[in-house]
DNA sequence: ACTAAACATAGATAGTTATCTATATTTAGT
DNA sequence: ACTAAATATAGATAACTATCTATGTTTAGT
């Protein structure tokens, strides 16, 4: 995962509403006629905000008739945890260790995230 | 840390230039002049990166003379790492073990997070 | 005092996003 | 076939953001 790649789940994390809904599916997989039961805003809305879930791979869709069930991918999460931990905490495939400027464009291909 | 706050921080690391910085400032507190070698935006671009960071408390100053300072915040670090697992993961806390509508009242009061 | 360096701030612009209303799509049941 | 329910999509709008250029502020050294 790359600095992009992880920015880009960072910001399907970044409203206080999908935060939310991933709490909300973290014990149980529901449809969006329960999760909506919890928030003030229309069932469009709703669904744009799980669409950005989807497209971050940060919940997955079961479809049953025409209920859609919807559940926590907890695979990337746990990458997710992982990959935050070693941006704050130094290793040796940190940046830093490496000579500034000459190192740069190798750190750049290797996508050290 | 309640919905709102933890968004915050997640907005804070939405960008990929933001992760990039707190990934150089793991290992080793720079200045902005160090920080801005690695990069291809300007300085103010680099300074408003900066204080995005700092409002968010992911990075902490200390200035002297004329340089200043950046590390990452590593107490925070950690907190939000424990926040992240926790919306993820079922527990006992959770929205979806309380009866629905009867207890969101007293859940939003409580900012499980 | 003056200059230069490090950093911040102001203001502008183009792009993105959260929300709404209105409407479309898909499916189950009658 | 028809209706109703669950969800998605389209289009509009207001708010926010990343970036730039230009300028201000603070401090060290001469």
């Amino acid at each position: 995962m790359n600095y992009e790649l992880f920015a880009e789940k960072m910001k399907a994390l970044s409203d206080p509403n999908r935060v939310k809904i991933l709490d909300l599916l973290s014990c149980d997989t529901l449809c969006a006629c329960d999760l909506l039961e919890h928030f003030d805003f229309t069932q469009p809305t709703l669904s744009h905000h799980i669409k950005v879930l989807r497209d971050a791979d940060l919940i997955v869709t079961e479809k049953i008739g025409t209920w859609h069930h919807y559940s926590v991918n907890r695979e990337l999460s746990t990458e997710i945890t992982e990959v935050l931990q070693s941006v704050f905490s130094s290793s040796e495939r940190c940046i830093c260790h490496t000579t500034i400027n000459e190192k740069e464009d190798q750190y750049e291909k290797v996508s050290p995230l």
